[in-house]
DNA sequence: AGTTAATAATACACATATTAACAAAAATAA
DNA sequence: TTATTTTTGTTAATATGTGTATTATTAACT
């Protein structure tokens, strides 16, 4: 179904690379929505899921800073400190001080974080695998090379 | 540059089909981030911005009502509500009630507010052409077909 | 007609995003 | 070493997103 019935437009999108940027916007839209409703009843955000899984995958045993955390969710610094306060609370995540540098907090799962993540990890990923199930494989490496090729050209020069 | 470049990560995504998912969220981010850097000076925001379009092209000069912004926006009805009041107070929007459904506000653009977005309109479109310009039209065509049936198959069970 | 359903806007509580300003600590330069 | 700059995390103000509850109005049903 087009952006113009989806989204009940009277008008079709006349400038094709508009068409582009509206459907990459409300397919992460609808994506999103989503996973929040797959996420609702463990409790998690979309925003917490990810940032658990960073901390697993890619924060092994050491953790991850906030910093760098940050950098990997694409969000500003002063986001993740409410963000780490609220998960804290939570019980998914704990916050340590780094003893090699004393500005930098290090965040880890807690035993309870990971088991849940450990539960929500396989459905998530089926849940994921189904959705895009309607492309096959040399189609998702098409679409990621092409959005790929857009997030290289959106700081290119016009900044 | 490939994601895990991009956000700095340890070790690269391995479902394929969750890097499909984390690269369409990332590209939206990040096309977001540059049109809000592009509306800055302007003083608007992207979502103000995308809906003064709406009511130029979609609402002609009846106007469309809070419901109908909602569904073309596709955020919440209650979004609407705070939204109207910044650009009513901003003086790019206005609202009346409608005669022919008192539960109903019609919103217009002001004389003011056309007027900007006369001016933005043809900026915008050369900064989003040139973005998309990375991809031939052949290409766009076949990017909004894959996100399209990805959306299509969102809500097509797992619900 | 009168009860019931659905719809439109609003208000509230909350999660997440931004920028800007700040303090503390670390890195760099002179 | 001392001075400057950068980095890290926090806070505050603001914009945007969610769901839920409430009120007003309209539509639908019996």
């Amino acid at each position: 179904m087009s952006l113009t019935v989806e989204l009940g437009l009277n008008k079709p999108v006349t400038l094709l690379a508009h068409e582009a940027l509206l459907s990459t916007y409300y397919t992460a839209s609808n994506l999103r929505k989503k996973v929040e409703h797959f996420l609702q009843p463990f409790g998690l955000t979309d925003v917490q899921f990810n940032l658990m899984m960073l901390l697993k995958h890619q924060g092994k045993d050491e953790g991850l800073t906030q910093a760098q955390l940050s950098s990997m969710m694409l969000v500003n610094r002063a986001n993740i400190t409410a963000l780490i306060d609220r998960m804290e609370r939570a019980g998914f995540v704990e916050r340590t001080s780094s003893p090699s540098d004393r500005r930098s907090n290090i965040i880890k799962l807690t035993a309870s974080g990971e088991k849940l993540l450990e539960k929500i990890e396989p459905l998530y990923a089926k849940e994921v695998e189904r959705i895009m199930a309607v492309l096959a494989e040399s189609e998702q490496r098409i679409l990621i090379g092409m959005l790929e090729k857009v997030r290289s050209n959106i700081n290119s020069d016009g900044e």
